[in-house]
DNA sequence: AGCACGCCGACT
DNA sequence: GTCGGCGTGCTC
């Protein structure tokens, strides 16, 4: 039993969004919980606000006289809003943060509120009663109140933003005249509905044995209390979305609610226009092109029960819905789902917090499953639902292993290996269309000098510069050094600035560099090249894709970034410049990480009727992450990787926790990081693996060092609870721009 | 946001 | 004096 709470209070102004501690009379012991809404009073009126009780403690904030009593409890079922909160306060507790940052990730911007809000003056009296009004006025005392009446003359409504602002008239002016019962504040509020109005199709779906299995089995489980996870482990085009719409209709039918997860990435207007077309304007979207107004209409649409489907990425989770019934992942391997931003939680797990807590049903699904889920499918703890056929009989791609080590010994010096450029050429002269995937952006990874070796590097971080070719006016393109980190900038030196020698070039290719190569080969070649660089601005992304798809350009090179989502018909030869790029990133899973983006460029040849073509390039053709890539063959990667987790105590069979300490100072870092280690092994019979700490793989990024300690157990609670020893460290003393960031599983290494 | 407090000019 | 409008600052 707590002696106090700790509230937020319902009022949205940035100044208020801070916790607020009240005293819990006994006679509300009982029912004051977390996540429950109380009526406390709040300012010097004492007025009675609405309020959230975040967490309850018996560590009195401020001197006791100041602290005030709860007045009530709301003890009917928990509303949708403060579920949320609720939600934000696990996350805080798991992922550690604190409750403000945890309260912005999963609240929608609320100061934005105002401006689309329509809050009214109406005029109540008439002119004959405004003219005596106004005549009643002081004639130099009254004046704002004279100047609103007047104004009421011509127009009888005036938007309340211009009346207190423009025109000068106070709060209390206007409450004076509303008392009176001259006006009537009205407030109305339009819903911006991103979903435009079309015609709904009914269209048959005819499932296959497959999908109808999954589907039966999977609502099945829908009538059990607890519903549970599913894996829906599907290979490319094998027809998941099918299963989640008659998931989605079965859920809709019950009058519950579901969320559908999509990576931002792959959330493109095809897409939605299958969702809305079975539907209807019962289902939003979140989308980053949204504006803060327009995101925040969503959620007042969910709120009040206006929506049976938010689709969105992980943000979309956080979606207040009263009656959540499921919750759909697509690609759920997929990396974007877990958050670079503290809170760095993941949304896979979120979810099944939620699913649990809701009694709603979890479907997970993907053609690469991460180690994670299909550990969990295997242990029995998901069900496990396989999708193994393409419909419409579409065949899979032919891929070829392309050895680079033996093109260099051939001779061949070009970034294209022989099979690669006679299959590129087939298609040039076949006029089908190729992709080409390099995970670099930039012209070369770092600019270093022959004779002497020196490596330019960032001032700022603890990187090489990278090299990039930028548009420069009139002498057409001019070479610069981009920090690939903080985004500062140089100009390309002409000589070694370490030994004076001409000989400093660029290596490592990246996307520039295979698009300078291709036009070497193919002149009249019509090149989009797709990269972090080409698509700054929200539309370039869909830009360059429809460009592609309308067949206006030849060959489509780029990162990551092209192998996700589109389909192209006419793309039949799909190469992977480098495969094994993202291999040498030296972190536990940079294998799985490699045969996912190998599978799923794989994937991108020959989704029409034309048969496929895929040429890997790799200096380590025995790599089984490649290998198996090349042969599409999920489970026997999963095998081998799941052997090395296991031998290695890494994640999914053992927890990981990163702690980075970020420090002004070099030494700083290192000697707070020691002392959390040190308190960390105190006691030996816990059981954690500490490693470390050490200078984090970029020891510094924009003038702030970074030291890194890992932390490993089978239980991941054992760390959640080594996360609370470090910041209760971290309270005690004096914070001197220091900070610590927590990591739970980290997708990237540090 | 919304309320009290306090300042300042106008009236009994 | 004191009434009341309007600006300022704080809210557990």
């Amino acid at each position: 039993m707590s002696k106090y709470a700790n509230v937020i209070v319902n009022i949205s102004h940035e100044k208020l969004d801070r916790l607020f501690q009240y005293h819990i009379p006994d006679e509300l012991q009982k029912v004051a919980e977390v996540g429950k809404e109380v009526v406390v009073p709040f300012g010097r009126g004492d007025t009675e606000r609405r309020a959230y009780i975040l967490e309850l403690t018996d560590q009195a904030e401020l001197e006791e006289s100041r602290i005030k009593d709860i007045l009530a409890v709301n003890e009917k079922a928990v509303s949708a809003e403060s579920k949320v909160i609720q939600l934000a306060y696990w996350m805080k507790k798991n992922y550690g943060s604190t409750m403000i940052t945890a309260l912005k990730t999963v609240l929608p911007v609320k100061h934005k509120i105002k401006e689309q809000e329509h809050k009214w003056l109406q005029c109540l009296a008439d002119d004959e009663q405004l003219c005596e009004l106004a005549k009643k006025c002081h004639p130099y005392r009254q004046i704002a109140r004279k100047r609103l009446l007047e104004e009421f003359l011509s127009v009888k409504e005036l938007p309340y933003q211009l009346v207190s602002g423009k025109m000068n008239v106070a709060p209390s002016t206007i409450k004076a005249l509303e008392k009176q019962g001259v006006l009537q504040i009205i407030t109305t509020r339009e819903y911006r509905n991103p979903v435009p109005k079309g015609d709904r199709m009914v269209q048959k779906h005819t499932l296959s044995g497959e999908q109808q299995q999954a589907v039966d089995g999977i609502i099945k489980s829908m009538q059990e209390k607890q519903p549970g996870v599913s894996l829906l482990h599907g290979v490319t085009g094998s027809g998941k979305t099918e299963v989640y719409m008659e998931l989605i209709a079965y859920n809709i039918a019950q009058g519950k609610q579901a969320i559908v997860l999509i990576p931002e990435i792959a959330l493109t207007f095809q897409t939605l226009m299958r969702f809305y077309a079975r539907f209807g304007d019962r289902v939003s979207v979140l989308h980053s092109r949204l504006s803060d107004g327009e995101r925040y209409d969503q959620y007042e649409r969910a709120r009040t029960g206006q929506l049976d489907v938010m689709i969105g990425p992980r943000s979309a989770l956080f979606t207040p819905f009263d009656r959540l019934g499921m919750i759909i992942i697509d690609e759920e391997h997929e990396n974007s789902y877990k958050s670079e931003k503290m809170p760095k939680y993941h949304a896979r797990e979120v979810a099944e917090y939620l699913a649990l807590r809701e009694h709603a049903a979890l479907v997970l699904g993907s053609a690469t499953p991460s180690l994670e889920s299909y550990y969990k499918a295997e242990c029995g703890e998901y069900a496990l639902y396989e999708l193994k056929h393409r419909p419409q009989n579409a065949v899979l791609p032919q891929v070829y292993i392309a050895d680079m080590r033996a093109e260099i010994k051939a001779g061949n010096k070009s970034f294209f290996s022989r099979k690669l450029k006679e299959l590129m050429t087939e298609r040039l002269v076949r006029g089908e269309q190729i992709m080409l995937f390099i995970n670099r952006r930039g012209y070369a990874g770092f600019v270093s000098c022959r004779e002497c070796g020196y490596v330019v590097k960032c001032p700022h971080c603890d990187v090489s510069l990278s090299q990039h070719y930028v548009s420069g006016g009139a002498q057409g393109r001019r070479q610069k050094l981009i920090c690939h980190y903080c985004g500062y900038e140089a100009d390309m030196p002409e000589k070694c600035p370490g030994c004076g020698s001409a000989y400093i070039a660029g290596f490592r290719a990246g996307t520039e560099r295979i698009e300078e190569e291709l036009k070497k080969w193919y002149p009249s070649v019509r090149v989009l090249r797709m990269d972090a660089d080409t698509t700054r601005k929200k539309d370039d992304y869909e830009r360059i894709l429809s460009s592609f798809a309308a067949n206006e350009a030849d060959v489509l090179i780029g990162t990551q970034m092209i192998v996700k989502g589109h389909d192209f018909p006419n793309t039949t030869l799909v190469g992977a410049i480098a495969a094994d790029l993202s291999l040498s990133a030296g972190d536990y899973r940079a294998a799985e990480r490699t045969f996912q983006l190998l599978t799923q460029a794989a994937g991108r040849a020959g989704r029409g009727d034309k048969k496929g073509e895929v040429v890997i390039q790799t200096y380590q053709p025995d790599n089984y992450s490649i290998v198996n890539a090349a042969t599409q063959d999920y489970l026997n990667f999963y095998r081998e990787e799941i052997i090395y987790r296991q031998l290695a105590d890494y994640p999914p069979i053992h927890h990981m926790l990163a702690v980075q300490v970020f420090t002004k100072e070099e030494a700083d870092g290192m000697e707070l990081a020691e002392r959390f280690a040190g308190e960390l092994t105190k006691e030996a019979d816990h059981g954690l693996t500490v490693i470390g700490p050490a200078a984090a793989s970029v020891a510094k990024i924009s003038d702030v060092y970074r030291t890194v300690l890992y932390v490993k157990h089978q239980n991941k609670r054992m760390l959640i609870a080594a996360k609370d020893t470090i910041e209760e460290l971290m309270k005690e003393q004096e914070q001197g721009g220091r900070m610590v960031q927590f990591d739970f599983d980290p997708v990237n290494p540090f």
